[in-house]
DNA sequence: TATGAATGAGTGTTCATTCAT
DNA sequence: CATGAATGAACACTCATTCAT
């Protein structure tokens, strides 16, 4: 953390704090909005120049991205929480689902349309190798059927991450979601029903 | 259908195919978007005058309203065929479901963020009406819980309707979504497991 | 000039006046800044909001063109009188350069830099035959070389028409530049000097 | 050149590299894009940041003023070596001009505009004072006519070392201002011929 | 003194909406 | 009624300039 020349530490703390600054506003956005947000309106939230947001993210894409990465991080960290704290599988499975809801991981679905897959790759290791901890775990329990996949979680995650868009306000949304989430959650731990023709 | 002023009657014949052009170029480009299209874009593939459209759909409201209201007739009909083919409530439910996955009920929901909730009262109402019929068939085949409402399904299709903007092909979409539903269908209709805390 | 459909005319009548009014604010613009104006600029002058200027004119290029397009048909006109008036093939060619210098073809200048060189076909062959014309004329009179062709008439008209850059005045522009031609004209009609090693 | 406090001596030589630098860099930014640099393209060249090119050039104009005395000092310097070394004034004269055309003495026009007319004064002087023993020369040997002064080839020299900005080259750009040079030179020196009415 | 982050005014461009024809 | 030209507010983006470090 520290290295010879005092003053450019100094100046990447001042820079920190703006992108910091930014980061929050463009995700308060975002979950305002439930779309993309409009560059002045961030940097307004942030209280910062616009130009001070063209500097930290030159593109759209720089933002949405470090956005994603962002979220992702706080994600992944809850779920090794889960994992090292659930008693069952099955516990850990709900417990990290539910929590994925809760902790706005939906802002990732907002900007994951304009981002190239090829993106923030150690997140998506990271992520890939926790949910194989997780449904190991739940395997192991004989909780789940051997045909769920972590693809399967992560997709269902974001399924139920992103807002209906109905006008419901953001408890309403949470509500709704964790509500269809124990649904689902009772179908991928039950024996199997009949599929779609 | 007809009276004595020959020329209105035309004039109205007119109208009406202009409407009729305006609404399916609307479903066309927002399920083009993915999004809220451009009024521009509108008329111009339904080809008349971006002032024929606003004599038509004086507000955005009114356009995105018909749009609903044109694809919940849709659903609705196809509701009504389900709930008369179907052996089992179950199979109803099921079929109901799926079926408004794959008839791209998708476009409620994209426009469905703009309207006032008291829009569109008679669908509504005929919509709330076939649910609930599928809803006491199944639960009269004691395959449902009776904590499952009405809402429950008809949010669940909004859910499963949405895409999930990660830039999936459509094909990848309705696959994935179709595989999830399953499984909230098998929730739907499963002992009730551990819910969220 | 007259169609069946009177309406469509009348339209294209308003749309002419905007027209008109944008390419004269674009000169004047052009006259005055020495380079290319800005949109908002163009517009206010014309007294025409700045969609209408898009509406008109998608791109520079168009508009940059539209202007070139205009120009050059004035100065062919002159071109033609000239031709038609002057007693002798050197007098034709003083009076058409000075001419031009007179007209502002100079605002043909500052644009042509953006300006693909295959555009604006009839223009500038109905220029390039003018040319020849004034040329062959003056060259029957013995006045000019054999060396002396179309292009170096051209060229060296953008030379003298273009601005100093140098803070003069418009009037001082112009006195600079036709006493300049003149020297240039006595060298294009007097015995070939010595030339650059 | 020396005085007792090293350090400052030191910082002076810094400073003056920088200058060095930033004006190498202004040159070559003003070669490169035909008309004015951004600022940061300048520091960004010179290698030294925003800042410092603020602090050695306020602003604008003398960025600019600096770039034209470098230029001018260069072109003087040329111009003694064609005074000293020429046999007759018309060789002088021809050298000179051709000479300020190769040296790409265009910079000075491209910067010339947004000067005062009354800065780098000993720079003008001297130019001046080259241009009148150049003239003296020339009308010495009976070459030219009374009525060309040290301004008329000033001008000439600026007008023919503009870019024609028709997006050609710079080679092409070179070799059409020689011609066009030739020709000037040739009327400079012939018997007067009809001047515009 | 050198650096480069922050600022914000200015320009380019789009698009919803009005209104004359 | 249909048409599409005109309007201008809103948003995207750049770049000259200041100032904290």
């Amino acid at each position: 953390m520290v290295d010879e020349r005092g003053a450019v530490l100094v100046k990447r703390a001042d820079a920190q704090r703006s992108q910091r600054k930014l980061l929050d506003a463009a995700i308060e956005e975002i979950l305002i909005l439930g779309g993309e947000p409009t560059r002045d309106a961030v940097a307004r939230r942030a209280g910062v120049g616009i130009g001070t947001l063209y500097r930290h993210f030159p593109d759209l894409q720089s933002l949405l991205h470090a956005v994603v990465v962002d979220v992702l991080d706080r994600t992944i960290r809850a779920g090794e929480v889960v994992l090292s704290e659930a008693a069952t599988g099955v516990d850990a499975l709900r417990g990290y689902m539910h929590g994925a809801v809760d902790a706005g991981l939906g802002v990732v679905n907002v900007v994951h349309a304009s981002l190239d897959s090829a993106g923030w790759p150690s997140q998506r290791a990271a992520a890939q190798d926790m949910l194989n901890r997780l449904i190991d775990m739940a395997r192991r329990d004989g909780a789940i059927d051997d045909g769920v996949t972590a693809t399967d979680i992560s997709l269902a995650t974001i399924r139920f991450c992103r807002p209906l868009a109905i006008g419901l306000d953001p408890a309403a949304e949470q509500e709704i979601a964790h509500r269809q989430l124990d649904y689902f959650l009772d179908g991928l731990t039950a024996e199997p029903g009949p599929k779609r023709p």
